[in-house]
DNA sequence: CATGAATGAGATTTCATTCAT
DNA sequence: AATGAATGAAATCTCATTCAT
């Protein structure tokens, strides 16, 4: 997915269509990152169903009308709101990743930087966590494709853990990413839900001491 | 909140009001059922946003009109499908419960019990998991009212651990709640969105042993 | 109109046909002023288009069903209340009226008593001023027939004071009648939207004044 | 009111708010007055509760969604119908009565008017007279406050004829009011449902007859 | 590039009336 | 005679998208 979502970006490539070139463009205007911007405020403080275009469009300082010069239509700025933001996201765990060894301090990075992420932009944890799942069964899946690369990035730290032999060798490593991800993803809702009452960071370390215990990792195990 | 799922089908006390008891004896009534199996079957087929009411009324063999006899409006068939639903699904995990002793063997049969039901009836299943997300954040927090119960079992079954001392003495009950609830849920969601290609109830022992693990359980640690 | 407001009660015609008797013999079973004075209430209290056929029988103690054994329709209901309440307001009036002399006095009588009855009965009052006026076209025609007893009878004290040259001998009865009924009713109606805050019998002498000066009457004038 | 009705189309004033001048603004717009025109004539023709708002749009040739550019919702345009047809109303009697002296002269020349605008447009009349008094009350309370200016109109000049000496100094201001009021309602009622078979014009003289008669008014007593 | 007025399809809910018991 | 559960037709309003300017 780190793909896919630097995709327009880093893109160069001459051989792409007419019509790609012109979305390409139209990513790197000031106008798109604007609109997405405005839609991540318009939803997460009137909800996805009360998130209109024109709405957003007032939000962004526009009119109706321009949206649709750089969006194909609503579902398209969902998307890429969802590509945007997760793009930024794993490319910032990425980097962090890079200065830790282990598998088991990189799931720790990990959720840490996930919650960190979120913690610091409570609009965008509203909208992920809450609202864009309100979605169609249809936009899911395309947002699920996005974080395709999200998982994928988890699921290379778990074989790189039974590689290394940190993590149990029987571990099953669908199965322990949906683990990984599921008590993350419950972890950040159910703290949304509770309107960000308490702090989130302060949970990382118990969350990665479960995963980690939960793969099999032997470092919070007694000595005796 | 199982009391308030076994609430209505429970109750024989007398000093409840007129009103309550127009509702109770409505639940009781056939159409209740047959009206909330139909919807189930049309929000699965269908899609949330494609469940109109006459279709339910439609695929439950009674007039639109009849709906509104049994149902506030077409969000209160959607609590109620929730309530009626989850209430057999927490009764029936609790009833297998009872035969089993310690903690960890009770988390095992939670899950294959999860799993168990959820794959007999993937019409359910499909509307738990991904259709009645759809629906709006006023409806959302009902549904996790009825969820309240379930979630407090697992709750209980942690702190019987703990107790115990079968789990790790130093377990946040809450995030190991969180974490349990977010790994079945996400596996379940997956499995669902994969079209249920694979066997769910397979999964159960190894996302056990993972669960176990992560709560400090030793009985799967080799001995050496 | 007065005959045909007394038109059922009054009959002893053999040659009716079996349908009517049917009704007739509705009409002085006690379940049918029952639903009519339920029907006052409800429509009061409720307002015109909150008046629901179900309401009024559970407010006349019956159900829905038993009101269609007295009434064809819902209009019939209506209509009926009017019928039945007209024919005893018009009543009371002609019974006073006997005991007076001149147009100018019966005039004032026949203000004094609509007024008198609407105050003691504020529920028919709200019924007729306010909520019956709601009714379509059709249904309101049907009323003013039922009125137009009551106006035939404003125009032969009209007549009877222009004969015995109390009134003006260039008046026109139609549009004097006219006058006469629109103030009253407008009257009521002012009275009825403020709440009945104010005694509406102390209206009646000034309200006969300008009607009796509007008529040519001369008895108020100066005398020099 | 008066000035209520007039309020939008004389506005210049910088000050009022965002939301009063888009609405401002709508209803300067051609659009806003051929939806009114079309909501009379539909109304007229079909009766109240037929009158849905699809077929208003379609008399006025524009897309049912259009309707709610303009208008808040379906009572709105009802009111706005009002509103507009009732100031025009006023403004010309007010502008007619300017070239009158007396009180009784000016009696006569708002009745005539009255009369000559209801008559020359008998959509309005049937919609004003039968159909709008269908409206729930709410409605009518909102009709009742644009109507207010009318009736303040004629207690102006019925005080006038009290100052003047030309009206009894004992008439009750109020009352003669509703008596005006009411008759001429009564007369424009009768006459729109007797389907404008006379002419309803001729009517004013012998109603301001009455009516200046009521007040007090010697000019039509004959001289001795 | 940008605008924003106009479009029009589509669904929930109410309630008078019926009719089997 | 009385019941009351069931019926089903019908209408307002929203909002994503377009296109003339």
């Amino acid at each position: 997915m780190i793909g896919s979502i630097n995709y327009y970006r880093n893109m160069n490539d001459d051989s792409f269509s007419f019509f790609w070139k012109g979305i390409i463009v139209k990513r790197n205007r000031p106008k798109f990152k604007q609109i997405i911007d405005a839609a991540v405020v318009v939803i997460a403080e009137n909800g996805y169903h009360q998130a209109q275009v024109s709405k957003i469009a007032k939000q962004a300082g526009v009119a109706d009308g321009t949206i649709y010069l750089y969006f194909k239509n609503k579902e398209d700025i969902l998307i890429s709101l969802f590509q945007e933001k997760m793009g930024t996201f794993v490319e910032t765990i990425e980097t962090e990743l890079k200065q830790v060894k282990t598998a088991s301090d990189k799931l720790l990075v990990l959720i840490q930087q996930h919650f960190a992420q979120l913690s610091e932009d409570t609009h965008l944890a509203i909208v992920t966590q809450l609202e864009l799942r309100q979605s169609n069964k249809e936009l899911r899946i395309k947002i699920n494709d996005v974080l395709k690369g999200y998982l994928d990035l988890m699921e290379k730290i778990i074989q790189e853990g039974i590689t290394e032999g940190e993590f149990s060798e029987e571990l099953d490593k669908k199965l322990a990413r949906q683990m990984i991800f599921g008590t993350i993803d419950e972890t950040v809702t159910t703290w949304v839900m509770n309107e960000q009452k308490y702090n989130l960071n302060q949970l990382a370390k118990p969350i990665h001491h479960m995963m980690a215990r939960a793969c099999g990792s032997q470092i919070f195990e007694k000595k005796v």
